[in-house]
DNA sequence: CTGTCAATATGAAACGTTTCATCACGGTGA
DNA sequence: TCACCGTGATGAAACGTTTCATATTGACAG
C-alpha cells in the first residue's frame, strides 16, 4: 500500500520518531537531518495516514455540518462558507440532514460524535440534548438557540424591526406579516421585533395605527404561496399593502400568489423577505430584504469551533436593509 | 474516556477476541457468551471506535462527495438524497467544493482520498486524473464524465431533443439556445440534441425551418439574464419566440431579463428549462423544463459506490419534460 | 486408553501514528 | 581527568480495533 512513516525513517536511516518529528515541524531536530527526512519524504511520496494520526490523537480533523436541510439556499450558502473556511485549514466538512426532526436530529449528531469530529456546528431543530453533546466536542449552533452552547445568530429582532421600520417609512398602514413556525424561536424574534416597531408607531401615531395581520407558516416557498395567497382574497380595502416574510422562501413563494392573483408588486402590495439568499436579487421584481452576514455567521461559527479560547455565550450580528424593487409607497404606479 | 473493547472483554470475563466477534455478529461464538458480552455492552454503554475499526481495517465509511458548488440547487439536492441515502446505509459523507477549479478539485480529491473514504461520488469540473484515483477508492462520477470512470448521468442528448421537439410542437420556428460553458461535455450534448431534433425538422418541413440562435455562457442565473438580455434586444422580428436553456438558473435569469425588458412569457417568448430543480415550479410563470432524476441518480451513484458488484461504465437516465406554464403557441395571449 | 475432529475461545500481532522516557555524544567548567 | 549538561536522536509503548494462528475442550471412533 502507501509509503508508511517507517518507510521513511528506514529509507532514510533514521527513527521513526524523528520523522514524526520533522512532520511535527516544531521540534528539535537537526538541520541535515530535516533535509535528509524532508527528500525521503518528497522522494517516496509519503503522505501520514490521517486514521493512525487520529486514533493516536483521539481526535480527527472533521467538522460536522448539522443543518435541517442542505436545499435550503441560506443552509447551502452556509456549508459553502464553512467548508471553504475550514478547507483553508486542513478540515473537512461531514454533512448532516436532519429534516426538522427531533429523532433524525439525535440519531445524526450521535453518529457525528462517533467520529470524534473537532468541532460541531449545529443548526438545532429541538432542545433535545444529545447524550455527551455538552461535554467533549466542541459545538456552537447557528441561527437557532440551544440552551447550554453558544450561539452565532443574526439579531432576528431587530431583523424584524428593520423591515417594519421601512415599510412604515414608506407610507404603509395596512401590513401583515408572515411568520414561520411558532416551535422556533427565531420566529418569534422575528415576529416580535416587527410587532415592536409597531407598537413604537402605535404611541408615536395613535392615530394612524392599524393591527397587522399575521399569520404562521414554515419558511418554505409553498408555505409562502399559500399564506399569501389566503392574504390576498380579502378586499382590496382591508387586504394589506405591504407584507413582510420570515424567509426568502416564503417572499418568493407569496411573490408567486401576487403575480397568480393579478396583485402587483410593488405598485399594489410591497414585500420584504428575509436572509437574502443569492436568489432574492433574481426573481421579479428583485426582493428588497432583510440580509443575514452568511459569511461572518460561518466564520465565527468556525471561529470558535476550532480557536482554543473560551466559547462566548452568544455572537450576535447585525442584520441590515437591502432595498430592492419589491417595496414602494403605496399607490406608486 | 470512553469504554473500550477491552473493558468490555474484562467486565464480561471473555477474551477481546471474542468481543469482537460478537460485534461482528456473523461468527462462530456460544449463544450463553454471546448473550453474557452483549449485556456488558448494554451494561457499561461501550460504543466501537470508529477510528480503531477504520485503521485496522485501512477503510473508513465515509463516502466524499465533491460537487462544484453546493449553493447550486441542482447539487444540493444531489447531496440531500446523497446523505439520505448513505446515513441509512450508516455511512457519512464529506462534503467538499471545487468551485469549477480544477486545481481546488484536485486539492479536495487529494485530502479527500487522503481519509481513505469508502467510495467518491465526483461531479468532475476537469479532466486532469488525480493519482491514485483510478486505484483505491471506488469512484462514481456524476452529470459530467470523467474518462475510465462510471458515469451516472441523463441522457443530455435527448434532453436537449425534448426541448426541441416541444418547441417546435408548439409552432414555434425562431428558436434560441443557451449553452453552457463549451468546455463541459454536458452542454455540448444537450446542446446537440437541441439541434439534432432541428436537423430533423429541417429535412421534414424544408420550407419552414429557420437555423437557431446559439450563444454561450454559464450555467448559473447571471449568465442567463445577461445572454437573455442579449438575445431579446433585437428587433422583436427577428429574435427568438422560444429559448431554451441548459439548466434552469439560466432560465429563471432569462425569465428575469424578460420582465425587465418587457417581453411577456409565454406570450412573446416561451422559454424551456433544464434539471426542474425545486424553484422551477415557483417562479412566475411556472418553468417548463426538462427534470433529471436527481433521487434516482443519487441512488444509483450510491449503488455504484457501496455496492459489491463491478462497476457499469455508463449509467443514463432519461430525462423527461415537464409542462407548466412557460411555453405556449407562439402569439398565445 | 488414545488419537482425531469439530467447535469455540484465546493471545498476540498488526494497522500508522505520536510521545515520553532514555540514551549517545560532545562540550564545558572545575 | 571527570562529572555534568544540553542537544538530538532512539525505542518502545500506547491508541482501539480485527484477525489469524493456537490452545482448550468434549465427544467419539478405533
Amino acid at each position: 500500500m502507501n509509503p508508511t512513516i517507517k518507510d521513511v525513517a528506514q529509507r532514510a536511516g533514521v527513527s521513526v520518531g524523528t520523522v514524526s518529528r520533522v512532520l511535527a515541524k516544531n521540534k528539535t531536530v537537526s538541520e541535515d537531518i530535516r533535509k535528509k527526512v524532508e527528500a525521503t519524504i518528497e522522494a517516496i511520496g509519503y503522505r501520514p495516514n490521517i486514521l493512525g494520526r487520529s486514533l493516536r490523537l483521539a481526535k480527527t480533523d472533521i467538522i460536522g455540518l448539522v443543518v435541517p436541510d442542505i436545499t435550503n439556499p441560506f443552509f447551502a450558502e452556509l456549508a459553502k462558507h464553512v467548508e471553504m473556511l475550514a478547507s483553508t485549514e486542513g478540515y473537512s466538512v461531514l454533512l448532516a440532514n436532519t429534516h426538522d426532526d427531533p429523532e433524525a436530529e439525535r440519531q445524526q449528531i450521535e453518529t457525528l460524535l462517533g467520529r470524534l469530529p473537532a468541532g460541531l456546528i449545529l443548526v438545532p431543530v429541538s432542545n433535545s440534548l444529545v447524550d455527551g453533546l455538552v461535554a467533549g466536542t466542541r459545538t456552537v449552533t447557528v441561527d437557532r438557540p440551544l440552551s447550554g452552547h453558544a450561539l452565532v445568530a443574526v439579531d432576528n429582532r431587530r431583523g424584524g424591526y428593520l423591515a417594519a421600520d421601512h415599510l412604515l417609512a414608506l407610507g404603509h398602514r395596512r401590513l401583515g406579516y408572515i411568520s414561520g413556525p411558532s416551535s422556533t424561536e427565531v420566529s418569534g424574534q422575528r415576529r416580535d421585533g416587527f410587532k415592536q416597531r409597531l407598537e413604537e408607531f402605535r404611541t408615536t401615531h395613535p392615530g394612524e395605527y392599524v393591527a397587522p395581520q399575521v399569520v404562521e407558516g414554515h419558511f418554505d416557498y409553498r408555505s409562502g404561496e399559500e399564506l399569501g395567497k389566503q392574504m390576498l382574497t380579502q378586499a382590496a380595502a382591508t387586504r394589506p399593502t405591504a407584507i413582510a416574510t420570515a424567509s426568502d422562501q416564503q417572499a418568493i413563494g407569496l411573490l408567486r400568489a401576487a403575480g397568480d392573483m393579478g396583485v402587483r408588486v410593488p405598485t399594489d402590495l410591497s414585500i420584504v423577505g428575509f436572509d437574502d439568499i443569492p436568489l432574492a436579487s433574481l426573481v421579479l421584481p428583485r426582493l428588497t430584504t432583510i440580509r443575514q452576514p452568511i459569511d461572518e455567521i460561518a466564520r465565527l461559527a468556525l471561529n470558535g469551533v476550532l480557536g482554543s479560547h473560551a466559547l462566548q455565550e452568544e455572537y450576535k450580528l447585525q442584520p441590515v436593509l437591502i432595498r430592492r424593487g419589491s417595496c414602494a409607497a403605496p399607490g406608486t404606479p
